[in-house]
DNA sequence: GCATGTGTACTACTCGAACTAGTACACATG
DNA sequence: CATGTGTACTAGTTCGAGTAGTACACATGC
C-alpha cells in the first residue's frame, strides 16, 4: 500500500490520511479523475476502521481536493475549479504557521540562509519526493 | 498581561504558553537574564492552574529558551550556549512543517511567488510584530 | 426488482492527553 | 524560621480520537 499510518502518532489518523493524500496529489502521483479506494477497502488496508477513513474523505472534501459521489466512489478534483469555503482562514492559519517555524528555527540555532534554503528544500520534496516519481 | 491564552483553542494552554514566550523571546521582547513570573502569580494571570504553567516552563528549559533555578525563578537564557539535546530531531520536524505547508499552499491555489512572500512577511512578523517593539 | 458496492449517520464504548485541584516536598533568600 | 521558588504526586474531570456495529440512501448492473 502506498500509504501507511502511524496509530501511535500523535497526530490523529485521519489527519495523517488527509496529509497523505493531500501529498500524493501535490506530487502528481494521484491524478484528477483518480478513483481512490472505497471508505471500507481503505480502513481494510490501514488496518482501521472504516468510520476512521470516512471522516478523512470529508475532510477532503472540504478541501476540495477530492469530489465524493454517493453510490459510485471518491475521486481526485480537478484542481481550481471553486476554492473551498473558508480559503481566508485557512491563508491564516498557513501564515501562522509560518511564523511559528520563523521562530522555532531562530531558537534552534538557524541562520536565516539556512532556513531558506530548508524552505526551498521543502518544496521540491513536496513536489515528487517519496522516492519513485514520473521522472 | 502581556500573554493571553484561549482554553478552547484546540492547541493545548501549556503549549500556548511556550510558543508566546518563545515568540517573545524572538521578537526581542523579551530579554536574555529577564525574569519570568512565578508559576503561580503565571497561573493566576492567565486563570489556569499552576501545574500547566509548570508544564510549559519545563519544555521551555528542554528548548533552552529559559533557565531554571530552584528557589529563586526561572530566567530568559543567553542565546546559543549549548543547544537542546533533540536538535537533530527538531529540526527534522521543522522540515516536514515545511513541507506541509507547500502542499498546503498548492491546495489553497497559491502560486509560488505569493507563497514565498507570505514566507518572508512571516519572517518580519516573527521580530517584532504584535505592534509594541523597540523601534 | 434485487443484489451489490458506495458514502453517510448514528449509538455505545474505550482510551489517552490535557487539565483541574489539592497537597507535599526541596531549595534559596533574608 | 518564614517566605517564595520550582517540582512531584495523587485523584478526578473533560474531551477528542478511535473502535465496533448497525442501519440508511443512492448508483450500478444483473
Amino acid at each position: 500500500m502506498w500509504l501507511q499510518v502511524d496509530p501511535r502518532s500523535p497526530t490523529p489518523v485521519y489527519q495523517q490520511i488527509v496529509d497523505g493524500i493531500k501529498g500524493a496529489v501535490a506530487a502528481g502521483w494521484l491524478k484528477p479523475g483518480d478513483r481512490l479506494p472505497s471508505v471500507r477497502d481503505f480502513a481494510v488496508s490501514l488496518a482501521i476502521n472504516h468510520n476512521t477513513v470516512a471522516k478523512a474523505y470529508q475532510e477532503l472534501e472540504r478541501s476540495r481536493v477530492i469530489e465524493v459521489v454517493r453510490g459510485r466512489g471518491t475521486f481526485v478534483a480537478s484542481p481550481g475549479q471553486r476554492p473551498p469555503p473558508d480559503v481566508e482562514e485557512r491563508i491564516e492559519k498557513l501564515r501562522d504557521t509560518l511564523r511559528l517555524a520563523w521562530i522555532e528555527a531562530y531558537h534552534l540555532g538557524l541562520v536565516e540562509d539556512e532556513f531558506e534554503r530548508m524552505f526551498r528544500q521543502a518544496r521540491d520534496d513536496a513536489r515528487g519526493g517519496e522516492g519513485k516519481e514520473g521522472l
